[in-house]
DNA sequence: TCTTAATGTTACAGAAATATTACAAATTAA
DNA sequence: TTAATTTGTAATATTTCTGTAACATTAAGA
């Protein structure tokens, strides 16, 4: 279950962006271009998040935020801040009003959406996928746990990362050097055979007796969560 | 659903015949001669690729590169650099300033739609086809795999290369050498008998019992998927 | 029908890619 | 600090793939 997000944000260009994009992922959005107005339909609204413009024209971000927190029904209301860049960057970090996250203007919509899910699965894991499902494969983001068929399998990080990216793309083939472009930190240069080790690796922690294969080897061009 | 290209190049023929072969494939293609506008332009287009000439009249195609890794709505843009034969190659291969890739000119417009195709499908795969299908016959170029009504069928890398490119045209027949040429890696001598061997490879794993022969023998010439 | 060139088929050795193992260095926990 | 875990790599083993040569079959023209 996706959760509802409310915009205040004056700039309509970046609310269409941005609406349109969060409800192609399933979220609820609706907006307002106002600061005044918005505090009055988000308060109908009832929404799990708050994306909200440093600069508006009536009401600063700030004015609404501490409004916000005064009220004891949207007292815990996760906001993510949008604020142009440079724009007292320090005094929003400082902030003690309460924002959850900002973003800096130009953001890309990838950059925002991971600060919502990030966000959301802090303050409301129920409204935000925090489990991978394939199978009986199940990993969950936030306990950090993997499941086979309901037993729990232990992984070191770099094995439990690697099954977090096939996890996301299942049945898709990622060569060597995608995968190392994604599942290690970047500036980090392994030799591209090292995946092999851990691909055994990752094969012999969640293969579990009389379950099959889920990693499959595809010569010449990678491997693929089956 | 056919994605979006830019394209940044001052040679107003190259520019008209690549576009018109694009848009006919059914890309939404919009195009600059020009580095400073084109940037501006591109920004509002917001396509899934860009095709930047390597030398323009205004910008280098460098300057441009990082300009667009700047802008964190376009640091992930696939970026294809057109170059002059011979125009510092090196320096554009060990570029890190994230030329997903390169073509030098003068190129066959097929040689540039793989090429593009080949990058949108790694980074954007929703915007181009993976799937080519024949009669009962389907190739899945993400997931690597191939099925013969509904039946999954086992190629090793070369016979999946063969068949793709039969995929590519069904029906025509092709020579030996345009086989060679175009299915196995540049620079690579085999004997021309060799893919007679290959083809009967392919043959006995694409039929199954009781559907019919796919591949047709045409004395003389070569071959083709029926 | 015979001849011949082209294609089909098979088997096999070497090559290439991947799997596995062991170990030392690096990191983290105790 | 020591102990335990995790990581990357190199060395080795195993598997799979490739190209070729040798021989078989087929098609088409004389």
């Amino acid at each position: 279950m996706k959760g509802k997000i409310f915009i205040i944000e004056d700039e309509a260009s970046i609310v269409q962006l941005v609406q349109h994009n969060l409800e192609k992922e399933g979220f609820v959005v609706s907006s307002s271009l106002n600061g005044n107005e918005g505090l009055k339909e988000l308060k109908k609204f009832e929404p799990n998040l708050l994306l909200l413009d440093w600069m508006l024209p009536d009401l600063s971000g700030i004015d609404i935020c501490k409004n916000i927190r005064r009220d004891s029904n949207f007292k815990s209301l996760p906001i993510i801040m949008l604020t142009a860049k440079g724009e007292e960057e320090d005094k929003i970090k400082g902030l003690e009003s309460g924002v959850d996250d900002y973003v800096t203007k130009p953001f890309s919509f990838n950059e925002l959406s991971a600060r919502i899910k990030a966000v959301l699965r802090r303050s409301d894991p129920k409204v935000v996928a925090n489990e991978l499902i394939f199978e009986d494969l199940k990993l969950d983001r936030i306990e950090k746990r993997v499941f086979r068929s309901d037993k729990e399998i232990q992984l070191g990080p770099t094995e439990f990362r690697l099954l977090e990216f096939f996890l996301t793309n299942p049945k898709r083939v990622y060569s060597r050097d995608q995968i190392l472009e994604t599942v290690w930190p970047n500036n980090v240069n392994v030799e591209s055979r090292t995946i092999d080790v851990h691909i055994r690796r990752l094969r012999q922690s969640i293969n579990i007796e009389g379950k099959k294969e889920l990693i499959r080897t595809v010569r010449a061009s990678g491997y693929s969560l089956i």
